[in-house]
DNA sequence: CTTGACCCTGACGTCAACGTCAGGTTCTAG
DNA sequence: CTAGAACCTGACGTTGACGTCAGGGTCAAG
């Protein structure tokens, strides 16, 4: 049984995540007679998965309705419906992300061929800036 | 030239959100003598892009990094080099996201291969909530 | 000229996931 | 037994991206 501040340090979060965890039903503790919570070993897996699920962008009320196995150890169909769900709005995430990572990226190419020399680069740049392929209006003029 | 309802409306956000941009030097506007902002066409597709910038994590501090066009209209090289590190910060939330989402899609078949008749579907359910691959523990006993 | 939709500038409220501080207890090493 | 590290429970503070309310202009239509 592990003590809060090494559950923490393994699973890189502060101690007080980990009390924050425990109020919003996402992580149990045992105690011990004073009252210090002692943690199983995979408490550190679960800490870490949490870790996952926010950086999904799902709220611990999310995950409290994605981990039902916590509590009830029991999967729903309604659960499984929720599920579903919470992995369909990760899916339309990852394809925004990726839609950004590709607008930035195309911004860095364009500025990696122009910067060793040229005299400027601010028409190419500004494009990139741009919404996919849409011409130049009277806004962002090249600086001059 | 739009109004800010326009915009708002267009882009899919809220007026507020258009004077916040503002405010965090995201989004200029022309103003009418009385007043009253004008939005190029543009405007649009750039407010567009700045939720995508946040739907991928980044700060409005970021977003003004990332968008330097806006204002100087030139890509430096230590802005390439932001811009990259941005792009590697969104690959690396990618990959935490299709993470997030492998596991849950594990816990969904799991939970939809028992689901129609089964009596007892914790065990799976809550292996599938555990570490990847981890023997089971005294945590999480199927709930008997 | 008045009604109503839209716009303006402050400025305070919100919500989530913690940070941090106060004031006190418990555990471990010497 | 004593110091110090680690733990406890409140409870208030923080940050980012807005929401919302107050109090007041603007403007096309009737």
């Amino acid at each position: 049984m592990l003590r809060i501040g090494e559950v923490a340090a393994r699973a890189g979060v502060s101690v007080r995540a980990l009390r924050y965890y425990e109020e919003q039903g996402l992580l149990e503790a045992e105690r011990t007679p004073s009252g210090q919570r002692r943690y199983p070993e995979s408490a550190v897996g679960r800490v870490r998965f949490v870790q996952q699920l926010y950086a999904a962008g799902l709220t611990s009320r999310d995950v409290l309705e994605v981990l039902p196995c916590v509590h009830t150890g029991v999967a729903t169909p309604a659960m499984i419906a929720r599920l579903a769900e919470q992995r369909d709005g990760i899916d339309r995430q990852i394809a925004e992300l990726t839609a950004a990572r590709e607008r930035l990226a195309e911004i860095i190419r364009i500025g990696e061929q122009y910067v060793p020399g040229g005299p400027d680069p601010s028409e190419a740049a500004v494009d990139a800036c741009r919404p996919v392929g849409r011409p130049a209006t009277e806004e962002l003029q090249p600086a001059g």
